[in-house]
DNA sequence: CGACTCGTACGATAGTCATCGTAGTACGTC
DNA sequence: GACGTACTACGATGACTATCGTACGAGTCG
């Protein structure tokens, strides 16, 4: 296939409108999330959930996406049976302009500090 | 009395270094505290306990404060029988630089959104 | 079709949490 | 000392959650 068409199963997403600070603030409050969202906003988004590599097992991370799916902050796609993941950092930046960055930022400060003492 | 004396029950804080983002972003994530961080940090700092009208009872108050000051985000003293509560804005600037900002302004967004319609 | 991969659904479990009510402690004032 | 205020401690409870294992569905490739 040229076109990797997007499978016909559907995710329930929130709309734009429907994104609550408090939810995303809950679903960055933890730690497998918070390091997905890292490697989600490093490599750029369209990444498979198999391409990260969490401690924890296969049902554990479908939870975790689920719970970021939910709460507005990745937008998830099947392509095949890869089930890719993008950053809505469009949406949030509109809604909470410079929250994502910030996380994002001290995110990478603290793992910086904890790291070099 | 002049002044006011703190008192000599003190309260266990975390210090600078011992914050960490998750529980920050943990303790921002629910409604109530999220209305008392808004409270202190548009009226100032120092108000006590019982300035606050929140919508449960004292000991669930009592609960939320703390876990705000766990988590390194309010400092609190005693001044007599009073309990002054402080936001901890010097640290988390330092820590999370524009973290706190962009919280405080996503959730008066937020408010003024769902407000206006 | 059959085998394989990717991810889901479901049930279980142990832990955390927001909430309450009651009883109690610390402090200031009379 | 006696009273009132401000807050806490403790126990309970119902809800949610992070985790797992196993069994299943959807899609791809031979």
């Amino acid at each position: 296939m040229t076109a990797p068409a997007v499978s016909s199963r559907d995710l329930p997403h929130p709309g734009r409108e429907e994104i609550r600070l408090e939810a995303v603030l809950h679903a960055l409050s933890d730690r497998m999330r918070l390091r997905i969202v890292r490697e989600l906003a490093a490599d750029g988004d369209e990444l498979s959930c198999s391409q990260f590599d969490l401690p924890v097992t296969k049902s554990t991370t479908t939870h975790h996406f689920r719970v970021l799916r939910e709460a507005g902050v990745v937008r998830q796609v099947y392509r095949g049976t890869a089930k890719m993941n993008g950053l809505r950092k469009d949406d949030l930046d509109d809604l909470f302009p410079g929250l994502l960055d910030a996380v994002l930022d001290s995110a990478a400060r603290e793992s910086r500090r904890l790291r070099d003492g």
